[in-house]
DNA sequence: TATTGTTATACTCTATAACTATA
DNA sequence: TATAGTTATAGAGTATAACAATA
């Protein structure tokens, strides 16, 4: 990681030609908790693209996918609240999974509602998904001390719960 | 933070009628950098736009207004590559600032480009915000414990400095 | 009346290509 | 030829309102 005299840190963007690199003072932005928040996840997002480019997931995809796969019989607003998806945007989303055949919308009790499955196909599909998860998680560790990823998880763990504090999650409360 | 047994973080969307309030699994996603990161910073970000609401001014916007200040005379390419904007989409950016009597394009030398500056009416209002940008980052560090604050922040420049590494950041490339 | 899924829509961010005027 | 700023445009992601079917 480089740094200034003052040791504050420097995000370099290099680019093609080098020679008229200008160091900007990013000043107070690479010590605040928000901007540094912001900048890593814009980081483990291209990570994660560059991870699972080939299989063609996004982030949202995979974690609706091991939703599902661990909570079976779900409906869809049950898994749009948990991952903080409005359930208006939670139908393409279902809508494309199902059309490659990975989850299924299966008719519910009430019948208001479906219950969603992964298919057959979708359990063998996520499964060597995993280890391409684990591949970007430890690149992100990577990053990190060895202890510092623990650390981190539960730090970032107490900054996301802070949206349970402040506002209401419901979906048309408006 | 609310745990359930096995020590997994729960992340609680409190709704209308917290009755039929059903514990979703969310399994190792709580446990990943990534999706807590994502967490994180939408929580942070939420906690922002409370805390800046009333001025009217984006996370992008105000970070524009400080480096402008910070590095008087710089040219639009050289704020934007420093925030990882592209120069096309910060055209609207700075636009705005303009509009809004808060920066400057003054012509430079090189007369294909300008030098970025506030105004007078800028630095007079770029002033209160540095209290409002301090009460966000004390709200955001009030959720970790009190040398949680300086390891967070060099965790996620760790990570945010992976960017620098794996891909190439000028503007059109491609 | 309230809720589930859905549609339509709009607004913001982001990404790419192509243009102009300068160098 | 290459660069700075600009324009146009397209694609995500996200937000709200309203509707039909059902409870």
């Amino acid at each position: 990681m480089k740094r200034e005299a003052s040791g504050r840190a420097v995000l370099l963007r290099p680019r093609a030609d080098a020679a008229d690199e200008v160091q900007v003072d990013l000043g107070p932005l690479t010590d605040g908790i928000g901007y540094m928040l912001r900048r890593a996840q814009l980081a483990s997002f291209k990570n994660f693209q560059q991870v699972f480019g080939p299989v063609g997931i996004t982030p949202a995809q995979y974690s609706v996918l091991l939703i599902i796969e661990l909570n079976p019989g779900l409906r869809q607003t049950q898994v749009s609240d948990a991952l903080g998806i409005k359930r208006a945007n939670f139908v393409g989303l279902i809508d494309v999974l199902e059309k490659r055949g990975l989850a299924q919308r299966i008719p519910a009790v009430d019948r208001r509602s479906y219950a969603l499955h992964l298919t057959e196909q979708g359990r063998k599909f996520l499964k060597p998904l995993r280890e391409l998860n684990d591949a970007h998680e430890a690149q992100l560790a990577a990053a990190l001390g060895k202890d510092g990823r623990a650390a981190l998880v539960s730090a970032l763990t107490a900054i996301a719960s802070m949206e349970t504090v402040s506002g209401p999650a419901t979906d048309d409360d408006a």
